[in-house]
DNA sequence: GATTAATTCAAACATACGTTTGAACAAGGA
DNA sequence: TCCTTGTTCAAACGTATGTTTGAATTAATC
């Protein structure tokens, strides 16, 4: 490989992320993104064999460090906390930081993979990108469930199901539809300042996990 | 109108909702559409001038009754309440029912326009179908902001508006992407009992609206 | 029953798309 | 210099899509 060749797959690589994330993938012509990354048409099928193999590479190319981070710091989380079960928060925090700051890691494009990784949770799309999407993930799942169990062991293993549920939508929205937020608050709210949003998930998760289920309130069934 | 039309153009409605929630817009074609409508094939372009209006029809037919539903039920609790603030489970009962239950208030395909709707928050659409759809809910938003704002009145505004947000991202992932949970969980979850789900989602978000913002947990900065 | 309007239908149209092709080009080694 | 390998390029291909058309059919009105 030439360095030519490295910089056109990557220039491909960022511009269909890009692209993807702004328009939806559909909606991404190959013509859209090769005009974009200033190369020919024909060279994704050269370098990727096809668009549905470009799109899996675009999001493979992310997916994989933000769960490696993610278990990295869940261990050095426990690690610090020694015999007990570290804090609620932290926990959290080592499966969220990692996907929030992918907008700040990179220099340019970041908001871009956001967008498009919030929305990939939702979007239809073939059952084997699912397949490799949750197949990277169940590592990270299979770590955390019980770390977060080991956190609140009177919650009952259901719910810290639904509620990191819960959560991931919560992230996910944040991730791909925050600006929207900023236009309904009129400004008050700014989707930009990652790290005070950050703490704020965790801040409204962690009560949401720690949660006492409760059938009614002032006496009255929900 | 003779009867036949109606029934015709419910037909396409319904088939479009339902395809166009499993399968994503882009997708569907007119001809997957009319096929399963046993329309022809110009139906579409007879009966709603383009697949674009057709697709915001579909929309905009299930997004009033959702709406007026909420607003109907927000100013039943409130008028029970008397001069006090209703139970914030009561509030939040009253945005996120009318939602969940869009599954049981159709005898079929309910399902699919849950996940149509839970999608719409993020999908890349264009700009004047999204200022259709948030146009629709700025009366919500105005009226719940302040109802949670009574329930909270030690809560910051900027934290009443993110906290809501998380809970839309919660009730959209739930709308569009239980299935997966269903899947991760190894049937522990149940993404159908609408009623379960609604009450989990009311108490996890509960709790975090009336989280208490703190820097630290355990001395330690999160 | 004739006339009119609304709807359905099969067929065609134009276009945009993903992909393929084969020649041109660049670079490195024998 | 010649050959090989990897890459770019312009052009074309086949196909699927949204849309249009004009005739056929149906339903309602007089």
């Amino acid at each position: 490989m030439t360095n030519q060749q490295i910089e056109t797959r990557t220039r491909l690589l960022d511009s269909a992320e890009q692209l993807f994330a702004e328009r939806g993938i559909d909606a991404t012509s190959l013509r859209a993104i090769t005009t974009a990354a200033d190369a020919n048409l024909a060279s994704v099928n050269y370098h990727f064999g096809s668009k549905d193999e470009l799109f899996r590479e675009v999001v493979s190319r992310r997916i994989g460090p933000v769960n490696a981070e993610r278990l990295r710091l869940l261990a050095e989380t426990e690690q610090k906390a020694g015999e007990k079960p570290p804090a609620l928060e932290a926990v959290l925090s080592a499966f969220l930081a990692p996907a929030l700051h992918l907008e700040s890691q990179q220099e340019s494009s970041g908001k871009h993979i956001m967008c498009l990784m919030g929305r990939l949770y939702s979007e239809p799309r073939a059952e084997e990108l699912k397949i490799m999407f949750f197949a990277e993930f169940k590592e990270v799942f299979e770590r955390f469930i019980p770390a977060l169990q080991r956190c609140l062991p009177d919650v009952p293993k259901a719910d810290i199901l639904w509620r990191f549920f819960f959560m991931v939508g919560s992230m996910a929205h944040l991730m791909s539809a925050s600006d929207v937020l900023s236009h309904a608050s009129g400004g008050l709210c700014d989707p930009n300042d990652t790290a005070a949003n950050l703490k704020r998930l965790i801040n409204f998760s962690a009560a949401g996990f720690r949660s006492i289920y409760q059938e009614k309130v002032n006496g009255e069934p929900i």
